[in-house]
RNA sequence: GGGUCGGUGCCCGAGUGGUUAAUGGGGGCGGACUGUAAAUCCGCUGGCUCUGCCUACGUUGGUUCAAAUCCAACCCGGCCCA
């Protein structure tokens, strides 16, 4: 790759749903393509401000397309700031919140971003990373602590004077829960104070954010001004629609694939995606052509679910992951197939069916097993179990074989 | 700080002394149908090696044969007032 900087290109409008502020100037402070170019003319690169809140430790596809498009940046020459938000993640970013958050200590802090980090691939080599670790210059990696640990109360007051009340409430999260009568603390109104801090203090050329970000982002211009600074550019990508197809792909929500997720569990999960989901998810998430594919919504939804897979796990894995898929769909082959393992070998024979199959983790308890053998959801190598009480004299009996919870849970046992 | 209303299962929300593991809706899971989609229809939806037992209606005590339901104190929140 070579280090030229590119002028404003279609892997930067790829998922782009706002790009503020958009005069056709050529102003520096009104057109990314200007500035874009400028940072050309100059061989400077741009400064690219993506902030993650360390309070979940694993990253799913939603949070894949904001670091998506933040390696894009990078491979066009860019320089990416990743700024850990181990401050503020003390606050909790209110927005899309209903209710007030935890909030968390240091060390869970520190423990979340590393595992953030390594998820992003950081000593990975680039081609599979999400992120670019390796090439010098693309990334700094920063931690708010550093200037807002040092914030003293007549700055803060400096910056807060810059919004009023009104604003703070005609913001949507904030307005919501007002007419709600639910709680908002106060503290919840520094957060987008200090998100726009961040942007001062690394100097951001743009910030990328979901479309949620808006205001916290164009606050962060508000702030650079006041500190004179030329305002950042905000470049908003869409919220991914989670696998339940209507709510935001959210881990509390239980309808994520995870970043690292193994071939199989991503291509199936992805592959039943609903129809709606389709496009969006191949423009967020691949960098397929459209118009390349085939009509038929099937095809659609296995090309972009190999195309996902294939982006993690590349793409022997991802068209194995595919095969299999399509095995055990058949059934007849669901005794071959690869399937997650478990050993039975803590497990004490005789055991009753629904017993086992809360021991193996197929079911979260043995009441649910229960029921779902009374429904007729549960098979053993395809035969259907009618009775939760149904005994297994020894563990030979079960070696091998696969037990299934409707279409898409399956273990396999194992010693 | 004062007044007042409220805190029910994943969520919303009924229930105001006794067939109450607790109506209803949402969500989730499963089944049928299908394209492992959507829509629709049906079933399930506290735990326990379960014909029974245990734990649950903010917390802790109390009244009662019997409480989510009555009483007291405490904790948390909304609204009004300061």
């Amino acid at each position: 790759m070579s280090d030229k900087l590119k002028p404003l290109p279609s892997w930067l409008e790829r998922g782009t749903v706002d790009l503020f502020p958009a005069a056709d100037a050529h102003d520096l402070n009104q057109s990314l393509s200007a500035r874009l170019d400028d940072s050309l003319d100059k061989n400077c690169p741009l400064r690219i401000k993506l902030g993650i809140d360390p309070t979940s430790s694993s990253i799913h596809l939603g949070h894949s397309i904001l670091f998506r498009k933040l390696r894009a940046f990078q491979d066009a020459g860019h320089t990416a700031v990743l700024i850990i938000g181990d401050f503020t993640a003390r606050i909790g970013d209110p927005t899309g919140k209903s209710t007030t958050r935890v909030q968390l200590s240091p060390e869970e802090v520190d423990a979340n971003s590393q595992t953030y980090l390594s998820q992003l691939g950081l000593g990975q080599s680039p081609d599979r990373a999400l992120l670019d670790f390796t090439t010098p210059g693309r990334l700094e990696i920063r931690k708010n602590s550093e200037w807002l640990n040092g914030l003293d109360l007549a700055k803060l007051i400096d910056l807060l004077a810059n919004a009023t009340v009104g604003q703070m409430l005609a913001k949507e999260d904030f307005s919501n829960r007002y007419e709600a009568r639910t709680p908002i603390s106060l503290h919840e109104f520094l957060y987008p104070f200090l998100q726009g801090y961040d942007s001062v203090a690394v100097r951001a050329d743009v910030e990328l954010g979901g479309t949620d970000q808006k205001f916290n982002i164009a606050m962060g211009r508000d702030l650079q001004r006041y500190f004179k600074q030329r305002p950042q550019f905000g470049l908003l990508l869409p919220i991914l629609i989670g696998l339940d197809g209507n709510q935001k792909m959210s881990k509390s929500l239980g309808n994520t694939v995870g970043i690292n997720e193994d071939p199989i569990s991503m291509y199936s999960k992805l592959e039943k995606v609903s129809d709606e989901l389709v496009t969006s998810y191949l423009t967020l998430l691949t960098d397929i052509d459209e118009s390349e594919l085939s009509d038929d919504p099937r095809d659609r939804q296995k090309a972009m679910a190999l195309a996902v897979t294939a982006s993690r796990h590349g793409h022997d894995s991802a068209k194995a992951a595919q095969l299999n898929a399509a095995a055990l769909v058949g059934g007849s082959k669901i005794h071959d197939a690869d399937v997650p393992e478990v050993s039975i070998s803590e497990v004490d024979f005789p055991v009753k069916a629904f017993y086992l199959l809360s021991r193996i983790g197929i079911c979260q308890s043995s009441s649910e097993a229960r029921r779902q053998i009374k429904g007729g959801a549960v098979r053993l190598d395809g035969q259907k179990l009618t009775d939760p009480n149904m005994e297994f004299s020894e563990s030979s009996l079960l070696l091998g074989k696969v037990f299934q919870l409707g279409k898409k849970t399956f273990r396999r046992m194992t010693s």
